[in-house]
DNA sequence: CACGCTTTCTGAACGCTGTTCATTTTTACA
DNA sequence: TGTAAAAATGAACAGCGTTCAGAAAGCGTG
C-alpha cells in the first residue's frame, strides 16, 4: 500500500537529515562538541526521537562514519589518469592526507575514536572504507606488476603505506607535530609547515620504494 | 623555615599520588572512564581539592602524560647492545609498538587525544617525548653513517618511521585492524593476529630501507 | 592555653552529557 | 468520526567538569 511506502520514505528522510546535520556539526564544531541534543535541535526533533532511529550514540556515529567514508572515497578516488601507477600511488597518499587534514573531526570519527567501532557488527558501515583499502592494495600490486617497485608482500606493504599516511595525519590532527614548531627540538625540520612536511614525506617514501632494487 | 619545606613536600606528595592514581585508572579502565571524581576518590580527597593542584582536567592529564612519557622512554630505551645500528633501529620500533599495544589508554593520552595538548605551553611535559624523538633520529643517522641505509634527509626519514609505527599502533588501538578479521576483506592478511602484523611490518620496513641502494 | 589569621579542604550546586519512558500527539483505516 | 497503532515528546536520572561559600586545620603570637 502507498501509505506504507511513504512512511518508509519519511523514515529514511529523517535518517538522512540526522546524518547530514551531524556531519555539519562535525565540520563546524569539534568532535567533542557534537551532542545528541545539538543534533536533535538541528533536525528540529526532540532528543528522544533520535533514539527511535538509532539505538544509541555509537550507532548514530557509526552511520555518520559510513557517510564520511563515502565522501572520503569520492574525494580520494578522483585520481588523475597518469600512466605511471607509482605516480598514482603517490597521488593517492597525498589525497588521503589532504582529506584528513581538511576534515580533522570527520577523520577522528573514521579512524581514531574507539567507541563507534563497538557498534559495528556487520561490515556495512566500512563499505567505502574497504573500497579505499582495495584501491590501495590494487595500486600497489599494479606498481609491482609494472616493475616500478619491488615488494615481497604487497599486502603488507599496503598496510605499511596506510599506516604511514594515517600516522602522519593523526599526529598532525592531534597537534603532536607542534614539537617541530615549539623550540623544543633542534633539527632541520624545525619551523616547517607541518602540512607541507606530511605531503613531502609521502613523496619521499614513494621515492624510497622506487629506488629499492633487489 | 622547616615547616615551609615540609608543606612543599606534602604538596609534592599529593601531586605524585594524583598522577599515580590517574595512571592506575588509565591502566585498569579505559581512557573515557577516568573522571576527576574517580581520581579524587582514589587519593581520598574531595574533588574540589584536585582543582587546588591542577587548573583543570587538561592540566592534570598533561602531568599524567608527562609521567607516561617517562615510562615509555625507560621501556623503549632498554635496547640490547647489538652492534648493528639497523638492528637496534628495528628493535626501537618493536619496543615502541609493544609499549603502545600493552598500554593502549596511556598511548591514547600521549599521542591521540587532542585536549591535553591545549594545556601545554612550555615543552616540559614532552621532555621524555623529545628524548624519544632524539633517540630515533640519532639512530637513523648512525645507520646512515655506518652505510647500512641511504637517506637523503635523515630527519624526514625519522619522521616517516615515527609516523609508520604510530600509525600501526593507533590503528590497532582504535580497533581499525579488525577489518583484517571480519571477513570484509579478501586478502592474504585476513585472519592474521594484528599484533603480529604490526611487529612484522616494522621488520619489513627496516629490510626495505636496508635493500635500498642509490 | 587561647586567639586570630592564613591555608587547606570540603561537598553541594550548576549546566552539561547520554539515555529512558510515561505521556501526549499524530496518523491510518474501518 | 471513532479508535487502535505509530510516532514524538520532554521531564527525569545518573554521571561529567567545574566553581565557590563555608568548614576545618595549621600556625605564630600574646
Amino acid at each position: 500500500m502507498g501509505s506504507q511506502q511513504r512512511k518508509e520514505q519519511e523514515k529514511e528522510d529523517l535518517r538522512r537529515k540526522v546524518i547530514t546535520a551531524a556531519t555539519e556539526l562535525f565540520r563546524e564544531e569539534s568532535y567533542a562538541a557534537v551532542s545528541m541534543r545539538k543534533i536533535a535541535k538541528r533536525v528540529e526533533y526532540s532528543v528522544g526521537t533520535l533514539y527511535l532511529y538509532y539505538k544509541d550514540k555509537d550507532e548514530l556515529f557509526l552511520a555518520v562514519q559510513s557517510a564520511a567514508f563515502e565522501q572520503a572515497f569520492t574525494f580520494i578516488n578522483a585520481l588523475s589518469g597518469k600512466d605511471d601507477p607509482l605516480e598514482r600511488l603517490q597521488e593517492l597518499g597525498e589525497r588521503y592526507v589532504r582529506f584528513g587534514m581538511k576534515n580533522p573531526d570527520l577523520y577522528r570519527l573514521m579512524f581514531m575514536m574507539e567507541h563507534p567501532m563497538d557498534a559495528m557488527e556487520e561490515g556495512d558501515p566500512w563499505h567505502s572504507g574497504i573500497a579505499l583499502h582495495n584501491l590501495l592494495t590494487s595500486l600497489v600490486k599494479e606498481c609491482v606488476a609494472a616493475g616500478r617497485i619491488v615488494a615481497e608482500d604487497p599486502d603488507r606493504l599496503s598496510f605499511a603505506l596506510w599506516s604511514l599516511v594515517h600516522g602522519m595525519v593523526s599526529l598532525r590532527i592531534s597537534q603532536r607535530l607542534t614539537i617541530y614548531n615549539g623550540g623544543h627540538l633542534n633539527c632541520p625540520l624545525c619551523g616547517i609547515d607541518t602540512d607541507q612536511l606530511v605531503i613531502e614525506t609521502n613523496e619521499m617514501m614513494i621515492s624510497i620504494l622506487e629506488r629499492q632494487k633487489n
